[in-house]
RNA sequence: UGCCCGAUAGUAUAAUGGUAGUACGACUGUUUUUGGUGCAGUUUGUCUAGGUUCGAAUCCUGGUCGGGCAACCA
C-alpha cells in the first residue's frame, strides 16, 4: 500500500486493528443501502469508502440490502444499486438481505425475551412517545413492562402469527427508561405490518426495526468494520447492547461525516419528492446527483472515484464546492474525450475567395493529449461557413482575440483569415459575415509566416447536420437548499435546463457513441443522450471548459 | 437546557507535543492552431480565554459556535 497520502482516521484504526491482530488480520465491510431510492454521489463516498477500504488491506466487501422495512421497498431500486456499484468499479463479495436473516432475528428476539431483556407492549405509537419523558426528563415504564416472560413469548408468537392487526403491539427491549440516551429508552424491536415484502412475500407481518436488525446483520457476516455516517452516533451503544446481549460476534461501528454538496440536495426524501412532484424528468434526470443522473450527464466512474479520494474523509461537517467534482470531470474527460466541432448559436461565414463548391477534407485529430491522437477524422471546408455568433464583434473589445472587422484569425484545423465585411439584416442583427482566406495558411502546412492570436470552431454549411443540446446548470440557486428558509424547492434554479433544438454539428459526430465523453471544441464537454434516435442526435453537456474570457468580460 | 459529535485559508483535508502543508477555487505569468490543457508562481488559516510544557493546531479546563438525538424510517 502507497503511503504517499496520509491516512485517515478509518484507515488509521484498521491499521491499528491489523497491528494488534485483531480479527486474525481479516477485513470485512459492507456497504448496506435501504433499497427504497436510487443511490446518490452521498453513497459513492460511501461505496468508495467501504470497498476501497477493504480493497486497500487485502478484505472484503458485502452488498447488503437493508430491507426491514416493506412498505417503501421494491425491487426496482435492488437493481439499480447493483448496476450502480458495479458501474462505479467495485465487486461485492456476498449480495446479501437483512430479511435472510429474518428466522435468526426471530430467535434472537426470543432470546432477549427469556433472558427477560423483552418486552410485548400493548400501547399506542403516541402512549410510547410520552413515556419515553424528554431529553431532560426520565420516561416511565407503560403497565407492559412487567409482563411475565411466558406472556411475552406467547404474546409475541401471536404477533408473528397474525393474530394482530398492524400497531397492536410491538416487542421492546428492556434497557434503561431513564437513560440520557434516548436510544437506549426501552427501543422498538419489532412492529407488525402486514406488508408484502419484496422478498419473503407474505411470510412475515412483523419485521424487525433498523436497531434490531443492522448490528445483528453484521454480526452474522462477521463484518469487522461497521461503516456509517455520523447521525448513527447515537444508536452505537444499542448497536452494542444487543450484539453483547446476544453473544454475537463483536462487530464495531465507525461514523463519518457525510458527503454535502452545495447547490443541491443529497437526502433520498428531497430527491424523491423531485422525482415525485416532476421538478425532474425521473432519479436519472442529468440534474439530479444521482449515480444513474451523473452518469446520463456524462460523469465517468473514474471522475467520481477520484472526488471520493479528494474529497477525504472525516467526523466534521462539510459542504464541498460543486467546482471540485466539476474540477474532477474535467480532469478525466480532458484526456479521454474525442474533439469535435460544433456551433451552438450560429453565424453565416462566407469565404468570397474560396471556389463556390470547392470542399476540401481536413483532418482533425480525435484527441490532442494522447501521442498520436487516438486516430483522427475528416472535416469538410467549404466556402459557406457557420461560426458562433460570439466569436464576432462589430466593434471588438480591448484584448478580443477573435473575429470583427478587419481581424484575422484561424478556423481550426484549416485556414488564417481575415474579415472583409458583414451583413445585417433588417433587425439589426448581423446575419452573414465576409472573408478572404490565406492560402498558405492551411494547417498543417502553413508557409504564411502568419501568427493569429485566436482560432475559432466552424462547421462548413454545406451537408451540415444538427442536433439537439441539453445544458445543464445548478439545480438550485442558494448553495445549502436544505438550510434555507421555508420549502427547499422554492430555490430551485429557473434556468437548469436549457434546450438548444438545432445546434450544428461537424458530420462525423453522427457517428457518436453512446457512453463517450465528447468535446466540443471551445465548449465543453458532452456526452450522447439516450433520448437520441438517428434522426435526431441528442447531447447533454456534462460540464463547461474554465472560460478565462468569460471571467475577463465579467471582470467588465 | 440533558446526552453525544465536531471546530485548521473561500471550500475540503493533513500535520498524532517540535518548520502549519496539500488539493480545489481565486489571482499572476508562461506555453498553446481550444481564451481549454500543461508549466511556474502569488494569495488567504489553527473559534475563544486560561492552564500544563523548553515548546501546543495537537494535552487539560471553562466558554462560544455548528451539528445530531425524544419515527411502529433507515
Amino acid at each position: 500500500m502507497s503511503e504517499e497520502r496520509s491516512l485517515n482516521f478509518l484507515e488509521e484504526i484498521i491499521e491499528e486493528d491489523l497491528s494488534n491482530g485483531k480479527h486474525g488480520g481479516r477485513i470485512l465491510t459492507r456497504f448496506p443501502p435501504e433499497p427504497n431510492g436510487y443511490l446518490h454521489i452521498g453513497h459513492a463516498k460511501s461505496i468508495c469508502l467501504n470497498f476501497g477500504i477493504a480493497r486497500k488491506y487485502n478484505g472484503k466487501t458485502n452488498l447488503r440490502f437493508d430491507d426491514t422495512n416493506p412498505s417503501t421497498e421494491d425491487v426496482e431500486y435492488v437493481d439499480s444499486i447493483r448496476e450502480d456499484i458495479k458501474w462505479l468499479g467495485f465487486e461485492w463479495e456476498k449480495e446479501l438481505y437483512s430479511s435472510d436473516y429474518f428466522d435468526k432475528l426471530y430467535d434472537f428476539a426470543m432470546s432477549l425475551i427469556r433472558m427477560g431483556l423483552a418486552y410485548v407492549d400493548d400501547s399506542t405509537a403516541e402512549e410510547i412517545a410520552a413515556a419515553k419523558g424528554s431529553p431532560t426528563e426520565p420516561g416511565r415504564p407503560t403497565p407492559y413492562r412487567s409482563r411475565s416472560i411466558e406472556e411475552n413469548i406467547a404474546l409475541f408468537e401471536e404477533m408473528k402469527s397474525g393474530k394482530y392487526p398492524d400497531g397492536a403491539k410491538v416487542l421492546r427491549a428492556k434497557i434503561d427508561l431513564a437513560s440520557p440516551n434516548m436510544h437506549l429508552r426501552d427501543p422498538l424491536m419489532y412492529r407488525i405490518k402486514h406488508a408484502h415484502h419484496h422478498r419473503t412475500g407474505d411470510k412475515w407481518c412483523i419485521y424487525p426495526m433498523y436497531d434490531f436488525a443492522h448490528g445483528q446483520s453484521d454480526a452474522i457476516e462477521e463484518i469487522t468494520h461497521s461503516i456509517c455516517t455520523l447521525e448513527f452516533v447515537p444508536h452505537r451503544p444499542l448497536y452494542e447492547w444487543f450484539i453483547e446481549h446476544l453473544n454475537l460476534f463483536p462487530s464495531r461501528q465507525y461514523e463519518f461525516a457525510r458527503l454535502n454538496i452545495n447547490y443541491t440536495v443529497m437526502s433520498k426524501r428531497k430527491l424523491l419528492q423531485l422525482v415525485n412532484e416532476k421538478y425532474v424528468t425521473g432519479w436519472d434526470d442529468p440534474r439530479m446527483p444521482t449515480i444513474s443522473g451523473l452518469r446520463r450527464r456524462g460523469y465517468t466512474p473514474l471522475s467520481i472515484r477520484n472526488f471520493a479520494e479528494r474529497i477525504g474523509v472525516a467526523k466534521r461537517e462539510n459542504l464541498i464546492d460543486l467546482s471540485l467534482l466539476e474540477f474532477c470531470i474535467r480532469e478525466d474527460l480532458n484526456k479521454t474525450a474525442w474533439r469535435r466541432m460544433v456551433v451552438m448559436d450560429p453565424v453565416k461565414l462566407i469565404i468570397s475567395n474560396y471556389p463556390e463548391g470547392q470542399i476540401e477534407l481536413m483532418e482533425g485529430e480525435n484527441n490532442p493529449e494522447v501521442e498520436g491522437g487516438e486516430g483522427s477524422r475528416t472535416i469538410p471546408f467549404s466556402s459557406e461557413l457557420w461560426i458562433e455568433r460570439d466569436d464576432f464583434m462589430e466593434e471588438p473589445a480591448k484584448k478580443y482575440f477573435r473575429l470583427g472587422p478587419g481581424l484575422m484569425v484561424r478556423l481550426k484545423h484549416a485556414y488564417i483569415i481575415q474579415c472583409e465585411r458583414f451583413v445585417k439584416d433588417e433587425t439589426g442583427k448581423i446575419s452573414e459575415i465576409y472573408c478572404t482566406y490565406i492560402p498558405e495558411s492551411r494547417s498543417g502546412s502553413d508557409t504564411s509566416g502568419i501568427n493569429v492570436k485566436g482560432t475559432i470552431h466552424w462547421v462548413s454549411a454545406a451537408g451540415a447536420k444538427t442536433a439537439e443540446i441539453r445544458l445543464y446548470d445548478r439545480l438550485f440557486r442558494v448553495e445549502d437548499p436544505s438550510n434555507e428558509e421555508g420549502d427547499f424547492k422554492e430555490y430551485i434554479n429557473p434556468d437548469s435546463l436549457s434546450v438548444i433544438s438545432s445546434a450544428i454539428i461537424e458530420p462525423d459526430l453522427i457517428n457518436a457513441e453512446q457512453g463517450r465523453g465528447y468535446q466540443f471544441i471551445r465548449k465543453g464537454y458532452f456526452t450522447l443522450d439516450v433520448d437520441s434516435s438517428p434522426e435526431k442526435p441528442v447531447f447533454n453537456r456534462t460540464v463547461t471548459l474554465k472560460d478565462a474570457w468569460a471571467r475577463e468580460v465579467k471582470k467588465g
